[in-house]
DNA sequence: TTCCAGGTATTAC
DNA sequence: GTAATACATGGA
């Protein structure tokens, strides 16, 4: 079998903290390289020094695929000096260089979100790959790989019953990406059309799906389409916008919600990230985010 | 055992 | 309008 394979320049990126930083589910680390499949691709991406080596088993054709999905064209200094100078948010840069948003395929980033209501990040990963394992269509691996697969399609998670998807241990939110799915697939809601939408009728029709409420609406206004003042509020954020930036006065998660929406700028889905990221490894006990070091000292 | 997890919908004031 | 509560499942 053909290996298809190329080199990108990169500056400031660091893969891991952003393939590992709860925007996408998919990816497994292979020691320096991380293991995916976008689209229907299975992907093969290893740091080495400032490139990133890509390999993959279909033809690849302009790899645009690939650098969208990176989002390799993106400045990533223009992106934080727009930042607000604050000191949490200097911490966060420092702690996270190189930490970037991608650009993932809308539905998929959807459904995932769906998926991730008051779930633990590691058995988000379990679900999504249940779902894809039983229900996606196999893509191509290179000789002696386990099997990979494409997340399955609206009109594909349609047709599958409740109680299958029950089976892939998603419990109540069962019942919304089912409903999900059929709006999608019968074209009640054109996720192709919501990219071109004003953000806040983008966020109002994802909303209008069940089980989609503002958090997983910005997740995927911001991870899917690129709406970049896009900024999910969730438990991470709260405690953190409260501890960093409300340290002695009682908030309500109203007044945090408001906070966030006017305080971070033009590129706040961004700060975003790097708060996420930041507070989840200053907590440290998220395993998934733990270093090799710390791994092997255990 | 108890609490909590990248929330949301429903019901009750 | 804001405040509890149920919802499946599993890890810590």
């Amino acid at each position: 079998m053909e290996i298809f394979s190329r080199t990108f320049p990169v500056e400031e990126y660091d893969l891991g903290a952003t393939l590992n930083s709860g925007q996408a589910f998919r990816w497994n680390r292979c020691g320096t390289a991380w293991e995916g499949v976008i689209g229907h691709r299975w992907v093969r991406l290893e740091p080495c020094g400032d490139t990133l080596v890509a390999q993959t088993v279909s033809p690849p054709g302009d790899w645009m695929w690939l650098t969208r999905y990176l989002q390799l064209e993106v400045n990533l200094r223009t992106v934080l000096a727009t930042f607000p100078e604050d000191p949490p948010l200097r911490a966060a840069v420092m702690e996270c260089r190189g930490l970037r948003l991608l650009r993932q395929e809308p539905w998929e980033c959807l459904a995932s979100f769906i998926l991730s209501s008051t779930k633990q990040i590691v058995q988000i990963r379990q679900i999504i790959d249940l779902v894809c394992r039983r229900f996606g269509t196999a893509v191509a691996v290179p000789p002696g790989r386990k099997a990979a697969h494409g997340f399955p399609s609206a009109t594909i998670l349609a047709d599958v019953s409740e109680s299958e998807l029950r089976a892939c241990k998603m419990g109540f939110r069962a019942t919304y990406l089912r409903a999900a799915a059929e709006a999608v697939a019968r074209g009640h809601v054109h996720l192709t059309g919501v990219g071109a939408m004003p953000i806040e009728d983008a966020r109002k029709t994802l909303m209008s799906l069940l089980g989609v409420g503002r958090k997983i609406a910005d997740c995927v206004l911001l991870f899917g389409y690129g709406f970049p003042t896009a900024f999910p509020v969730d438990v991470w954020i709260l405690r953190a916008l409260r501890e960093l930036y409300f340290r002695k006065r009682r908030t309500t998660p109203k007044q945090l919600l408001r906070f966030s929406e006017t305080y971070f700028g033009e590129q706040g889905g961004y700060a975003q990230q790097y708060l996420f990221h930041y507070v989840r490894r200053q907590a440290g006990r998220v395993p998934e985010l733990r270093s090799e070091e710390e791994w092997q000292t255990r």
